[in-house]
DNA sequence: TTCGTCCATTTGTCGGACAATTGGACTTTA
DNA sequence: TAAAGTCCAATTGTCCGACAAATGGACGAA
């Protein structure tokens, strides 16, 4: 084995084959989301090949959510949705074994950047639904179950005000992946959620007044705040996230 | 349909249902990566269904990157290599008809921040790589499609330095998006080569001194400076990205 | 040791088959 | 006339059986 002069031969399976085609030649934009793409047997003429073949193809583009069952179970292309997606790196983080401190240093980075671009593009429409959390935070504001939810719903909110696909979809994951773990907080320190709730409020305030400082200023607070909480439930940064942290994870799945 | 008290029921093909219940012993940590799992003839066994519908459920671990054929084609646990993950990204990205202000703007703010995390973290290793690609980059200083490779592999080294796997997985897509465009930007911009070339070597000085704020001021000035050459080519920054800049995407195909 | 041959296993692909689902057309009924 | 029931054709999800090709291992020859 003196010299490699010569390329890898890629020898790709026929199934294979059937998927980087379709999905190349809707990259190439031929096909475009929401157009219907053919039967499965419209395939198998068109590629020559089975149908099982066909269908282990379709398998692949299925999953990268490129392409989906609609109207009467037939193909179309769709685009991949942020929420698959995010979940689905997520998922690969957990695996990577990612630890809290990385995710806490990424959100402390992240969070103050997206709501400081929030703050400039927010619509009236989206500060309605900020306020109609925050309405039912304050009303839930027992019920840790729906707290979390509500503050993952929060931030999503601000993320999606941002305006920027790239920059929601690099803060999704860690959104995902940390936020659960505001209901340990609340179980380790009681107060919390009301601290919770006003620092939501003055982040409302600041957007409202499209006061890009204040907004920043805010939600540093608010996620340092978090840290301070995670570190009173007794969790360790440095190792992979605990299991019960997870399991809203594994219950994505039915809908994926 | 005066009220909804019913949940959706979710009836899943049985495809969906292997797939599922193996990635679930996989997040459970049931299965390791690198373990294998059984040959598909075992998998009909276990499951009670035809090796056709086994198949097809592999085919959707397969595509995310939880299982993988290895030694003898059999079939393994993995995990989900982030390059992979950063090109499906990327695509969805696309196909999402992503802007070059969003990517600019995403990069303006991870870039700075990532070489800041990488002056922390940053090992001689790590470092020393970095000089080897500046020694090729002041080489190929006139190709300018090495140019380009050299710069995306510049960053990504930066990126890795900072050794967080969270930000590694948000920065990757909009590096893998962006970068191409230097390419035309060495057309547009004669001195671009070399004024690339000197703001590499000013970061690698800030990251041997692992000095955080010089660092990050270069990568600051560094990212207006391609912002500003960007303009130069004529790219429309809301327009979403002219194709030419997507070919390479496409050629991923093969060894995804 | 290196090379060739043979063998068992497993995958990739194929062909055919059928029940269940779906939407549409058509008919009946209130 | 509109709602409800019936029938039909197309398509998907699943199963069965089959076989060539690839793979790695064992075994023997050079």
């Amino acid at each position: 084995m003196k010299q490699n002069i010569f390329e890898k031969i890629e020898i790709l399976p026929a199934y294979r084959q059937v998927a980087d085609a379709i999905e190349a030649q809707i990259m190439k934009g031929e096909i475009k989301p929401e157009e219907p793409i053919g039967t499965e047997a419209d395939l198998v003429a068109q590629f020559g090949v089975n149908r099982s073949t066909v269908r282990e193809g379709i398998r692949l583009l299925e999953q990268s959510g490129m392409l989906r069952r609609g109207e009467k179970r037939r193909l179309y292309v769709s685009l991949p949705g942020y929420d698959k997606l995010a979940t689905r790196i997520s998922r690969s983080l957990v695996l990577h074994k990612v630890t809290f401190r990385e995710l806490v240093e990424t959100l402390e980075i992240l969070e103050p950047n997206t709501i400081a671009m929030a703050a400039k593009n927010i619509t009236n429409e989206q500060l309605d639904r900020m306020a109609k959390n925050i309405e039912q935070t304050e009303e839930l504001l027992e019920d840790r179950d729906m707290l979390s939810k509500l503050d993952m719903e929060y931030h999503s909110l601000i993320a999606e005000a941002a305006d920027n696909k790239v920059f929601l979809l690099a803060r999704e994951p860690a959104g995902l992946l940390i936020y659960p773990a505001t209901q340990y907080i609340f179980e380790a320190v009681p107060e919390a959620p009301s601290r919770l709730l006003d620092a939501h409020k003055k982040m409302f305030e600041a957007l409202k007044t499209k006061d890009v400082e204040q907004a920043r200023t805010w939600m540093d607070k608010h996620v340092r705040d978090f840290v301070k909480g995670l570190l009173r439930t007794g969790a360790n940064l440095d190792g992979p996230i605990a299991k019960p942290h997870l399991d809203h994870l594994l219950s994505l799945d039915t809908y994926l």
